[in-house]
DNA sequence: CACATAAACGGACCACTGATCCGAATATAT
DNA sequence: ATATATTCGGATCAGTGGTCCGTTTATGTG
């Protein structure tokens, strides 16, 4: 890739970061490349679809999530593993409004850029799943499709002004349907 | 208002209802007006924003919905009518995809043409849910507001393609999650 | 029935969106 | 220094919701 390109990849990158946490997912692609002084076109010819360009913001995201999943796994209290990694799941995406919306569709849209990170996200998310199922310590009758669900719900919630207020709150609530009873979280 | 006016105006409500049953609530409105056979401004006359429009055409099944909830009001078990009637509330909102984001940012937006039939709806299902949680029958850390966000989570889920076959399912987990457990809805 | 007037209509327009094209500018390798 | 392949961005397109205003039309009064 010649420099010049790199260079404007790079800074579109950064661009798109902040005008996203300022004004949600759905932001206006011109306004990005207003803001970083390139031609819309230019911006597109980087990243073709918005799903590429947050692919590209979100990717380093995903794998910290992925990796904490993976790194959860040897903890000792797999019930506490889940619960704490969906939570991070879900309070992730409160820095990107709106992310929630094209994670969804993705899931099931191989043509789309989001969908082998949220793929990845989803089994990771099963894996944890599983091993609290086998201890015991969650509900059998779901499975990290609906895990993947859930979050992506819960984290809509927060997404909307106006229910956001109460999106901790039922997130313990669901959480608590999830894993099995014996001990409360204790969160709450 | 003038004969042809009213014309206009039922005819406009009619086109929409399909118009928007068929691709979503976020329907061009300039389509709707098109297969009405009608100008644009006229549709923007009659309802100055999608908001009126919905509110207008929604009108009617806000109304049976709270009906059905006062009704259910006399049951004599307060923990199935609960969760019946939210069964009901997610089942609804699955005619107009789309629907359940309009909502959610009207509950709060006084402007809003949607404001006042959502906070009805909220009420009721405050109602009900007080009524459960005076026989025991439902968790007591949760009101009104949450009852109306979790539905709108639940009802958002069926709204998205991909995961909408885990809404059913998920709709049960999450009514267990609100009523006490003493004995199950039956329905898993 | 004819006519005046108020009401409703809809085409033309605006600013905005994502997207595409293609001539101009430019970095890079020879 | 030059040739070439790459990158750039302005112009343009079809689409969106929304507004304006001249034209049409329904309606009730003389």
């Amino acid at each position: 890739m010649r420099a010049d390109a790199r260079k404007n990849r790079d800074h579109l990158l950064a661009t798109a970061g902040t005008a996203i946490a300022e004004h949600g997912a759905d932001v206006s692609l011109r306004d990005i490349a207003r803001r970083a002084d390139v031609g819309l076109a230019t911006l597109l010819r980087h990243f073709p679809t918005r799903e590429a360009l947050l692919d590209a913001l979100l990717r380093t995201s995903f794998d910290e999530l992925t990796a904490r999943a993976e790194a959860l796994e040897a903890s000792d209290s797999p019930r506490d593993a889940l619960v704490s990694w969906l939570r991070d799941c879900v309070a992730w995406t409160t820095e990107y409004r709106g992310v929630t919306v094209l994670m969804a569709a993705a899931i099931e849209d191989t043509e789309s850029a989001l969908h082998a990170s949220c793929v990845t996200l989803r089994a990771a998310g099963a894996r944890l799943l599983a091993r609290a199922q086998a201890a015991g310590a969650a509900r059998t009758d779901v499975d990290g499709a609906d895990l993947f669900a859930l979050v992506a719900a819960l984290a809509w919630l927060g997404d909307q002004p106006s229910l956001a207020p109460r999106a901790d709150h039922l997130f313990e609530v669901v959480a608590h349907a999830i894993v099995t009873s014996p001990a409360r979280t204790g969160a709450e």
